[in-house]
DNA sequence: AAAAAAG
C-alpha cells in the first residue's frame, strides 16, 4: 500500500486527493508519479480504470506549479491528445479537480462543437491544453495555437489513435513539439506500430505495465446467452426490468443498432439513451451525464464507449452484439467491475456470432459458462458453440500469437523501445518485487502492477540531454501471484447473472 | 466490418 502523502506531492494536491476521499495510491500512481516529477518520460501499459489519469494528472500539475511561468498566449506548456472527446472531457475533468487549490489552467478542445470558446481560452493563456487530433490540427492550422512552448506532451490510448487512423496526425503535432520536453505514451496494448511510434517519440523511458485486464476479468460474473437474433430486443428489456440491473451499459455493433435498441428500451419504459458518433456533442454529452447521474437505467453505446470511459458503480455489462474484435470484448467488458466491486458480463449469441465467441474465448483463454435458464434460450445455436470445438485449455504464457494479445506475457520488464540498449549509468538495481497491494480505494480504482519499471537505455535521438538516470528504481511488485487466470467451471452459474425470469407475455 | 475524429 502506498499513501499519496509518500509520493512527494505538494500539499495543494495531497488536500484536493484527500477531499477526494483517496489516501491510497493505485499501483500505477505509486510508480508514475515520483518518476514524472522526476522529468522521466514513462511508456505506460495501461488503460483508463488504474489509476492512469491521475497518475499523469497529479504530477503535471506540480512541475507546471513548481516551475510557474507565464503562460504566452496560445502557447499552452503541456498538450494531451485522447482519441476520443469523451476522454478529453474527461482528463480535463481530472485537472479540474485536482487542480482546484492550484492556479493552473486548463482547456479542452475537440470537434463537434464551436470552436471560439476554446480559441478565446487559448488566447487567454492555459497550462494545459487537452485536445482530440482534428480540432488541435485545425486551429493550429489557423493559428490559434502553438505548440512551441510544450514542456509535457501526453499520448492517451495510443494503441486505439491508431487504430483510428491517428497515426498521421499525431506524427505532425509531435512534429512540431519542442524536441526537449517530457513526454508519456499510454497504451493498453503494444502492437508493432505502437512501439515503433513509443521509440521515436519517447526518450529513455521507464516502462510501467498494468494488467487491468486479466485482474479484471477474474471478478467479472462472465455468461453468455445464447439467442436468436429476432429475440434478443426482448430478452434484453426482460433482463434490463430486473432491478438488479440499476445500471447497465448495453454494447451495439453499430449506431444504427444502438439507436434501435434504445428506443425500443424506451418504448418498453426502461429510461435509456444511445450514444455513439453520429450524435450531436451536446447529444452525448446529455447521455453519458444522466447514466452517470442515475437518470437512467442503460446506456446503449457503440465501441465508442468500450474503452477509457470511466463510469462509477455500472452492475452489468451487455452485450447485445458480439464485437468481431475479441479485444474489443475485453475492453467493453472492463467497465463493470471497477473500483474492486463486482461486475456482471451477459453476452448475446446467436447464430451468426458464434464464432466471435471462439474467438473471443481463446482469447480471454476461458470458456464462458453459457445460462440456458433464460426464456428465451436458443438450443440449436448452444449446439452449435458445443460443437464446434472444445472449450479452449489455457496454454502456457508466453504461446500467444496475437500482438495485440498482450496482456500475458509481461512480466518482466523492458526497455521502451527495441533498440540495442546501451545501459546508462543507472543503478541497477534488481527489480525486487516488493509486494504492493491492490489499491482498495484510488483515484480511479484498483489495478495490478506486473513489470518493474527499471531506469533503461538510450535511444537514436539526438536531444537527450536534461535526461537524468532513475534516481531509484521503482519496483512495485507483483502483486498478482494468483492472478492468472483460472478458467471456471463451465456452465456453473453462480453469482448475480439476474436472469430467473419466466417467459413474459411476448 | 464498424467505429472514431475536422468539416
Amino acid at each position: 500500500m502506498t499513501e499519496f502523502s509518500g509520493l512527494g506531492l505538494i500539499e495543494p494536491l495531497l488536500r484536493a486527493v484527500a477531499e477526494e476521499g483517496y489516501s491510497t495510491a493505485t499501483p500505477i500512481q505509486a510508480g508514475a508519479i515520483p518518476l514524472l516529477l522526476a522529468g522521466r518520460d514513462v511508456l505506460g501499459l495501461a488503460q483508463t480504470g488504474t489509476g492512469k489519469t491521475a497518475a499523469f494528472t497529479l504530477p503535471i500539475l506540480q512541475r507546471l506549479f513548481q516551475n510557474k511561468k507565464r503562460v504566452a498566449a496560445k502557447s499552452p506548456r503541456t498538450l494531451i491528445l485522447t482519441p476520443t472527446r469523451e476522454l478529453a472531457l474527461q482528463i480535463g475533468d481530472s485537472f479540474t479537480t485536482y487542480g482546484r487549490h492550484l492556479p493552473i489552467r486548463r482547456t479542452v478542445i475537440h470537434g463537434g462543437v464551436g470552436q471560439s470558446p476554446q480559441v478565446a481560452a487559448i488566447a487567454r493563456g492555459t497550462e494545459v491544453l487537452i485536445a482530440t487530433p482534428g480540432r488541435l490540427l485545425d486551429l493550429m492550422a489557423q493559428n490559434h495555437v502553438r505548440l512551441d512552448q510544450i514542456e509535457v506532451f501526453v499520448l492517451d490510448e495510443a494503441d486505439r489513435m491508431l487504430d483510428m487512423g491517428f497515426i498521421r496526425d499525431v506524427r505532425k503535432v509531435v512534429a512540431v513539439l519542442p524536441k526537449e520536453r517530457q513526454t508519456l505514451l499510454f497504451s493498453a496494448t503494444m502492437p508493432d506500430a505502437v512501439v515503433d511510434l513509443a521509440n521515436s517519440i519517447l526518450t529513455d523511458a521507464e516502462r510501467i505495465e498494468v494488467t487491468p485486464q486479466s485482474t479484471t476479468v477474474e471478478r467479472i460474473n462472465q455468461r453468455v446467452l445464447f439467442v436468436e437474433r429476432s429475440d434478443k430486443r426482448r430478452l434484453l428489456a426482460d433482463l434490463l426490468e430486473d432491478s438488479a440491473m440499476a445500471r447497465t451499459i448495453v454494447f451495439a455493433r453499430t449506431k444504427h443498432g444502438a439507436d434501435r435498441i434504445a428506443d425500443h428500451l424506451k418504448k418498453a419504459g426502461i429510461a435509456a439513451d444511445a450514444i455513439h458518433g453520429d450524435k450531436s456533442q451536446s447529444a452525448r454529452v446529455r447521455a453519458l451525464e444522466s447514466f452517470r447521474a442515475g437518470e437512467l437505467r442503460a446506456l446503449v453505446a457503440t465501441d465508442i464507449a468500450a474503452r477509457g470511459i470511466d463510469i462509477d458503480g455500472i452492475s452489468h455489462v451487455i452485450n447485445f452484439d458480439l464485437p468481431n474484435e475479441p479485444e474489443s470484448y475485453v475492453h467493453r467488458i472492463g467497465r463493470t467491475a471497477r473500483a474492486g466491486t463486482d461486475g456482471s458480463a451477459v453476452s448475446f449469441c446467436d447464430h451468426e456470432e458464434v464464432g466471435y465467441l471462439k474467438d473471443i474465448e481463446k482469447t480471454i483463454r476461458q470458456p464462458i459458462p453459457a445460462d440456458t435458464d433464460h426464456p428465451y434460450h436458443a438450443v440449436d445455436v448452444a449446439q452449435i458453440h458445443a460443437s464446434s470445438k472444445p472449450p479452449p485449455r489455457p496454454k502456457a504464457p508466453g504461446s500467444n500469437r496475437n500482438q495485440n494479445n498482450r496482456n500475458q506475457q509481461q512480466a518482466r520488464p523492458r526497455n521502451a523501445g527495441t533498440n540495442p540498449a546501451p545501459k546508462p549509468a543507472a543503478p541497477a538495481k534488481a527489480a525486487q518485487p516488493k509486494p504492493v497491494a491492490p489499491a482498495a480505494k484510488a483515484p480511479q480504482k484498483a489495478g495490478k502492477p506486473t513489470g518493474a519499471p527499471r531506469p533503461d537505455a538510450a535511444r537514436n535521438d539526438q536531444n537527450r540531454h536534461d535526461r537524468r538516470p532513475a534516481p531509484h528504481a521503482v519496483s512495485h511488485g507483483n502483486t498478482h501471484g494468483a492472478s492468472k487466470q483460472t478458467p471456471r467451471a463451465a456452465g456453473t452459474p453462480g453469482g448475480n447473472t439476474p436472469m430467473r425470469r419466466k417467459p413474459s407475455a411476448a
